[in-house]
DNA sequence: CGGTCATTTGAAATCGTTCAAAAGGAGTGG
DNA sequence: CCACTCCTTTTGAACGATTTCAAATGACCG
């Protein structure tokens, strides 16, 4: 289960197998098994420990005093929902899930003896947290600058390079298992433009969503309308080298 | 000059007086001058050592292949453009000065030393960089969410308090060192919407903005129109309590 | 098999952009 | 100190993208 978080770690630099044990011991001590639309942390709460997720989707997001809601980030296999929170007193947002997953609980005493004990461990973690800012970057740049079809290459442009780099697309197909409505409140956009949008890079060929599979029939010319680089992924195993 | 990061950092927890000489010592190293426009660093650029703003605006800011440029954050005195940068290989965003600045450049040396002997300091330093976090999400819901009125007014808000911590603000205004050019790639519209937005707000009166100069007229009027909670700010002093 | 939720489609309304031009302001050199 | 220039702000009008409202169709769950 922990693999996937391994398997992300590693595109910054290789862990030894007992720093990997050591992952596996911590994210084994106590999962929960949530379903689709239950919150893993609301926002106001006070974050007792580490949120990992270990199978399946979930999403940060903002709720509008009027209801309107904003995603700010998917939280797929491998990403923690925070991280070092317990520094801050009450979590600014809440974290959903979109399907069924399997969370594990890590405290946050462990954490800090992972990282106390396992230097490369750190720096992993911390590289994992400065590419979570990155991404939040990229997406001030999708919604600000980006119109409705480029948004949304630029979102599945992502998604498929950081499934990919864990090892959960096929070809070029992987799960996305949201509806257009939730798709909208990711890309700021309204269910209905959403839809329409799909059309359009379908009739392009640029993809198929059929259920919630989502094919990328032309990586390049999905890539070159998103105006995506993948650069701000930092998956260049940058621990390793000078 | 390192007064406004002081302030910033107290803002989460007290500073020992030795921890605060440390800061000054580590910022009195090296200072550089920059004019507007020019760049702190640029996208690809490896960053080598901490900068500090001591003076003026910057802005974080990415440009798309065709030109579109986004601003992403705002950089006030006490900010630090690359805490941790060290980590990842290359800048994937530029930060460029908006008026004329003064920064301090501290070797990465010397912030490790810094945190290694400073543990408040040290958990001070994760507070900011969890706060940079947090303010990116809340843009991501700015652009999302709110529509042109409301986002103008929600970054007014968000600057005003910001600088109200730190002690850059004289009643209700503050400095603003912004063409409406840029203050469009920072909320993602059209110049020419912004200045007419801008009037919205004034004819409201809600604000001033007269040559750089921007006054709050109504702060619970622009608060309300913003739907804008400072708590995604975590000014709190959550490091000094339980 | 029915019911509920998600997707699709159409048409009208709204918000924001674009293009173009005028007016205002700040800095520079003579 | 004026004249000149460049940059920023302001305004108008037409256009375009996206939203909203409403309804029909399709898919999935129990």
């Amino acid at each position: 289960m922990v693999v996937y978080l391994i398997r992300k770690l590693e595109q910054f630099t290789k862990l030894s197998n007992e720093e990997k044990r050591a992952l596996e011991n911590a994210a084994a001590q106590k999962v929960r098994r949530l379903g689709p639309r239950e919150d893993i942390i609301h926002e106001g709460d006070r974050p007792r420990h580490l949120n990992l997720m270990l199978e399946g989707w979930a999403c940060r997001y903002k709720v509008l005093e009027d209801g309107r809601r904003q995603v700010v980030a998917f939280l797929v296999p491998g990403d923690m929902c925070d991280l070092r929170m317990s520094i801050l007193r009450r979590m600014d947002h809440s974290i959903g899930c979109l399907s069924h997953a399997l969370v594990a609980e890590i405290s946050a005493d462990t954490v800090v003896e992972l990282s106390d004990r396992y230097p490369a461990l750190r720096r992993a973690l911390w590289w994992n947290s400065l590419v979570e800012e990155a991404k939040a970057r990229e997406w001030i740049v999708n919604l600000g600058r980006r119109n409705a079809a480029e948004r949304m290459a630029h979102l599945f442009c992502e998604m498929y390079v950081r499934l990919r780099a864990i090892g959960l697309t096929i070809d070029r197909a992987f799960e996305l298992p949201v509806t257009q409505e939730l798709l909208s409140d990711a890309v700021g956009l309204s269910a209905v433009h959403v839809n329409r949008t799909l059309m359009e890079l379908r009739e392009a060929n640029l993809i198929s969503l059929k259920g919630k599979t989502l094919t990328i029939l032309d990586p390049d010319g999905l890539e070159a309308l998103a105006l995506f680089s993948a650069d701000y992924l930092h998956l260049d195993r940058s621990g390793e080298a000078g």
